[in-house]
DNA sequence: TTTGTTACTTTATAAAATAACATAGGCTTA
DNA sequence: TAAGCCTATGTTATTTTATAAAGTAACAAA
C-alpha cells in the first residue's frame, strides 16, 4: 500500500518517538514491518534522509543510529550526547558553538554547510 | 611474517601519511596487501583502533574513513573539515570549543570522554 | 483514458565491521 | 638453546549498514 512521502516520514518519526533510545535504520524497518511486512530498506532510508534534511531527526554518525529532533528544528548545531553505558542520547542546542566553529572555518576559508557535534561519555544515571 | 603491534601501527600510519585524502579501512588493507598479501581486515581494524585511541589518527565518523593526526596528538578536540567536492580533509585544533562543550555537558551532568566535531562543506579550492 | 510524476518494490551487490578460534612467531627465562 | 608463554595473526564466517539499478504501482490532471 503506497503512502505519500510526508506520511511515510511521519510514520518513521513516530516510531523514533516511541522509542527512548536511538534506532538504526534496520531497527526502524523491523518495527514498521510489523504493520507493513513488505517495506524495504530504501524506503526507510529515503524517509530518514528527508527527515534529517528537514532537521526533524538526527543521525548519530558515530553509532549509525537515528533520534527524533527534540530541540528546535532550526538549531544549526545540534549537540548529541551519547551514553556509552545505557545508550540513551540527549540533544542540546549548540548555537553557542557556532561562533568558534565559524572562526575555524573562516581561518581555512572553508565553506561550511553542516556541523556534526557528538559527545561520548556517561550520562548522569550511569556515571555514579 | 608477524610484526609487533607498534610496528604494525606505524606501518598503517605511514600508509595514511602517504595519501592526501582520507582512506577507508579497506583502502588501507588493499594498499598494505601489495607488500603483505596475507593481511586481513581485522589486523587493520586492530591497528586503527590503537592509533585512534592514541590520538595518532582520527576516524571521520560521518564518512567512515581515517586520516593521520596532523595536529598535536594531545588536542582534546580535533575538528575535521571535509570537502564534499574533492574529499580532502583538513584538521584543526578545536581547543577553543572546549569551554562551550564542557558547559553543555555540565548542564546535563554528562561525563564526557570523547568529542566528535566534523564540518561538511567546500574547501577553498572547490568553493569558487 | 492517457500521461507525467512520484514513490515504491525487488533484486542484487557493495562496503564496513566484528566474532570466534586455532595457530604461529618472537621473547623470556631457565 | 630449548621450552613455554603471550601476543598478534590468519582464517572463516557472519552481521550490519548502505546503495544501485530496473521496473512497477498509484494518483492527479489534462
Amino acid at each position: 500500500m503506497r503512502k505519500q512521502a510526508a506520511v511515510r516520514q511521519s510514520d518513521v518519526l513516530g516510531v523514533l518517538h516511541e522509542h527512548e533510545k536511538p534506532m538504526t535504520a534496520y531497527a526502524i524497518l523491523d518495527q514498521m514491518k510489523l504493520d507493513e511486512p513488505d517495506l524495504a530498506a530504501p524506503t526507510i532510508y529515503r524517509a530518514l534522509a528527508a527527515l534529517t534534511d528537514q532537521g526533524r531527526a538526527h543521525k548519530l554518525e558515530s553509532i549509525k543510529a537515528f533520534v527524533p529532533c527534540r530541540c528546535s528544528h532550526a538549531a544549526a548545531v545540534p549537540v548529541l550526547e551519547i551514553c556509552a553505558e545505557c545508550g540513551t542520547v540527549e540533544e542540546h542546542d549548540g548555537t553557542n558553538l557556532l561562533q568558534e566553529l565559524s572562526a575555524i572555518s573562516a581561518n581555512s576559508s572553508f565553506n561550511a554547510t553542516r556541523h556534526i557535534v557528538e559527545i561520548h561519555g556517561l550520562c548522569v544515571g550511569c556515571s555514579t
